[in-house]
DNA sequence: CGCCAGGTTGATTTCGCTCAAGCAATGTGG
DNA sequence: CCACATTGCTTGAGCGAAATCAACCTGGCG
């Protein structure tokens, strides 16, 4: 049997099935071969840090495989999950962009491979393609409207109904179809930090899972949870 | 006695005192005339809307007196006031660079100027100097470290502490220094504005205004404050 | 004058935090 | 293999903070 270079994640960004969705799309040929030859791939175990927050930015990340989360932690040793990331996303891009250090810690969340790109190249594929500039640009407009988002509804919602959205946020990139019509998910944080994502305690968060349990809306066992009915999860929000 | 044109705010961008601290400082002398041509001032009364959530965005606003205030109103109808902006502050950079519609809606906190450039001028002036789009990259950038640190307070202070810290924000910029060394704060917006803002109802925000009455910091009487010790708030921002 | 928006105040209930104990899974060193 | 600590999670009791509902006050303003 003939041995072909596959389109294997990881392998190279010519072929990288992410890259049609992330920042690096608007790039061409000569410039992704450039992007390719220069990235690093490296191996990151579960809970491995990415960077830290305070240490001078290097260049950006971008998830091959597995799932990372950006923390930040406040003066009193709190530490707040800012978001989850996924394969195609790219990382610490706003550092890069300002020359500013870190201003949050990134980690793998599960075993992930990530490629590291330099400040260097990145500066050099902006210079001779201005549309990834934009790429970007539009990448931190988005994020400052999730960031406004969560304030609304922080300064709206109720607990409960904070945990029933990230529950759907979830649902979107962790679920799968049972052939009841229900939704298995398969948590990728502890509930400490789903706790921190919706700012409760995580016993208020133990609460308010249990709530959920006895209202019959889902089943939680671990990390594996069981949605009986989405549907009815949408509903809430809703009315809420 | 001659008449002389004077810098006059509004008058024209050339001379605009506000332009060396907001995104135009990096224009040269031609793409200055070409903005203080192209650009449109008129004055609003005050609660007048400058733009609505929702409509087409044309171009970008810059405030050369005055102050204008940015609202969000999600489903229920409740209004979250999101920022407060001054003289040479430009607003809704975001809708023009993406493209997109408004997403707030912007009002005069009190009577204004405000000039208007359009879509295509500063697209114009983008074109010819690279670095005006940095400097919007860089703005959005402190918006979102703004959002991202708010969030964080949310998370982790109680509503008494959000308040703290909103008095100092406003007495940065509406503060007098009285001669006892106390300070004189004449409050732009009402008190439910202020409560969406710590995200808490207007009458816990009244009973927070209370305790802080009756703990001796500082005296409300409609919309002014005197903070008596302006110390002891700080104080009580860094161990709380 | 009545009306109204903005603000205060009170009574009551709900919610969420704190502190504390207990439990299950996992790892570790002897 | 066991004793032991550790970590993540749950549960309970008590308490304080804040939401809710409601009354009332106040200063414009037609």
């Amino acid at each position: 049997m003939v041995e072909r270079r596959q389109a294997m994640p990881g392998a190279n960004c010519i072929e990288c099935p992410m890259r049609q969705h992330n920042e690096w799309r608007v790039l061409a040929g000569a410039e992704v071969r450039l992007l390719a030859q220069a990235r690093k791939c490296r191996r990151y175990r579960a809970g491995e840090a990415v960077f830290t927050a305070g240490e001078p930015s290097h260049g950006i990340y971008c998830i091959v495989d597995g799932a990372t989360a950006m923390r930040q932690i406040d003066a009193e040793g709190n530490t707040v999950l800012i978001q989850i990331s996924y394969p195609g996303d790219t990382l610490g891009y706003r550092g890069l962009l300002m020359g500013e250090r870190r201003r949050f810690s990134a980690e793998a969340l599960g075993p992930s491979r990530i490629c590291f790109i330099d400040q260097q190249v990145v500066k050099t594929l902006m210079e001779r393609n201005p549309a990834l500039a934009l790429q970007f640009l539009r990448r931190i407009n988005m994020d400052l409207d999730d960031a406004h988002n969560k304030l609304v509804q922080n300064a709206t919602l109720s607990n409960r109904s904070k945990f029933v959205h990230l529950l759907l946020n979830l649902m979107d990139r962790h679920g799968r179809p049972a052939p009841d019509g229900s939704q298995v998910i398969n948590l990728p944080i502890s509930r400490r930090d789903m706790a921190s994502m919706i700012g409760a305690r995580h016993e208020t968060l133990s609460r308010i899972i249990g709530r959920l349990e006895e209202d019959g809306v889902a089943r939680f066992s671990g990390r594996t949870v069981c949605v009986n009915r989405p549907h009815s999860l949408m509903e809430e929000i809703r009315l809420s």
